[in-house]
RNA sequence: GCGGUCGUAGCUCAACUGGCAGAGCACCAGUUUGUGGCACUGGUGGUUGCGGGUUCAAAUCCCGUCGAUCGCCCCA
């Protein structure tokens, strides 16, 4: 038998210390614009009965058909690794009757999720999302809102160029009937779409209109427009979105042609990219795609199917890989690494046997210090202090402990003075200020 | 699900037309036993992703497979 050797999934990675400093930085930023607009934190399983996704996501977008990680327990119980949050968190709200909580309930999360696709720039199998979603608000002021929280999110990532697309896709009122007048309109031209959008036009000609091949594109420009024929009271929250959008300075851009893969979105969808999204240029030197680093919108209908009652909804949902992808691209975050302030070197056995108790101390002063217990030379342990970026390295040898005594040494310049034990910590306080 | 490119040490990469699997970095130890950065010496580390085929001989050629990467589809 050969020797197996074990990787990671594919599409899925193991996250280093050094990429995790990235993690760290969006989370601390999102944790602090959550905390600031009363989003509560919640966690959801990363299991969920995979009907939930089903009824929810839709049974018939890629990804429920395609994407889902399943499993079958052994009571026979189908589950789905979560392909995305907000179903699961829509049922949390179910389950817990938070409609008897004062509303509207405003939730956000962030962690880990699971699509099987082909992994390629900016998607994997296991990638991870910040998610916000506000429950029992109707008026577009909330939509607003989340559209703002994510701006935020990622002007103080220090992104700059962002762009904000916004569309309405109608509601059970409206859209059935402005799908009924695109499919009228396709079906006379269908011989000039391509495969996929002939497909589309039986099972969600919506999806038709982003599709990016250009004979299609052609046909689209011409294509009636939902905003046209939008219902009185969705018209009306789409107008109001903008005005509150214009109020808040946030520069949109409509896109008529924005309706997004998941069936249960209503009225307000949008999309958030930046210049320097992940983008593909062709020899033209033309954008031929971009990734869209945030996407969300408002689904009114969700809890209901779920269940539940009628609640209105809105949320949406950030990329973390793909915010990462371009930070990093750019430099945008200089991150440093936690370097240890100070280093301990011990030489033999009693030395070693005192450093333990200095160690705690020291982090009781809060003050990071490194040590190396497991290496007895001096010389090595210089070299590592030397290594690790430590301003100051104390030596506690054997002479030192009968004198109660620890020579600390500054390390760029090579001085060195004895200080007393119990002086040790103050006196590193003291120069570390310096 | 479909297509392109690529898999050699922890990392970056060599190895001609098929002919002994190497270097730099990193890591560990040492340069006379308690003093770092520089330098020097030595060492650990590989069934060349895996499986099969062709051949006297395969990292190299062929097939398959797994993985990575990029694109289509779709999406964050």
């Amino acid at each position: 038998m050969a020797k197996i050797k074990y990787q990671t999934p594919s599409g899925m990675h193991d996250i280093l210390s050094e990429d995790y400093a990235y993690y760290e930085k969006v989370y601390e930023i999102v944790n602090d614009i959550a905390r600031f607009y009363g989003f509560g934190r919640i966690q959801t399983p990363v299991l969920e009965d995979a009907a939930l996704f089903e009824k929810s996501t839709g049974a018939t977008t890629d990804i429920v058909e395609k994407q889902m990680f399943t499993l079958k327990t052994k009571g026979g119980d189908e589950l789905a690794l979560r392909p995305e949050f907000t179903p699961g968190i829509a049922r949390a709200y179910v389950q817990h009757g938070m409609l008897n909580m004062p509303q509207p309930v405003k939730l956000y999360t962030y962690g880990p999720l699971f699509r099987y696709e082909h992994p390629q720039a900016g998607r994997f199998r296991q990638f991870h999302q910040v998610d916000f979603e506000v429950f029992g608000e109707e008026s577009p002021a909330i939509d607003a809102e989340i559209i703002q929280i994510f701006y935020a999110i990622l002007k103080e990532l220090k992104f700059s160029h962002l762009i904000i697309e916004v569309n309405s896709i109608g509601d059970s009122q409206c859209r059935p009937y402005y799908k009924k007048l695109l499919a009228n309109y396709l079906r006379p031209r269908a011989n000039s779409l391509c495969a996929d959008c002939r497909r589309r036009m039986r099972q969600n000609p919506l999806r038709m209109l982003d599709c990016k091949e250009e004979k299609c594109q052609r046909i689209k420009a011409q294509a009636p427009q939902i905003i046209d024929h939008l219902c009185d009271s969705c018209k009306a929250h789409f107008k109001s979105l903008l005005e509150f959008l214009d109020e808040a300075d946030l520069p949109y851009h409509l896109d008529p042609y924005l309706v997004r893969g998941l069936d249960y979105y209503t009225k307000t969808v949008f999309e958030i990219f930046s210049d320097r999204t992940v983008q593909v240029v062709d020899e033209q030197g033309e954008i031929v795609q971009r990734s869209a680093l945030v996407g969300g919108g408002r689904y009114d209908n969700l809890l209901k199917i779920l269940g539940g009652k009628e609640i209105a909804a809105s949320g949406a949902a950030a990329g973390v890989e793909r915010i990462m992808a371009i930070m990093k691209d750019r430099g945008t975050l200089a991150m440093e690494e936690a370097k240890p302030r100070v280093f301990l070197a011990q030489l033999g056995d009693l030395p070693k046997k005192k450093s333990l108790k200095i160690l705690e101390e020291f982090r009781r002063a809060k003050i990071s210090v490194a040590e190396s217990l497991g290496r007895d030379s001096l010389r090595t342990q210089l070299g590592r202090a030397d290594k690790l970026g430590a301003e100051y390295t104390i030596i506690l040898g054997q002479k030192e402990v009968l004198e109660n005594a620890v020579v600390v040494r500054k390390m760029e310049t090579g001085e060195q003075e004895t200080v007393k034990m119990e002086n040790l910590v103050d006196e590193l306080k003291k120069r570390l200020k310096r």
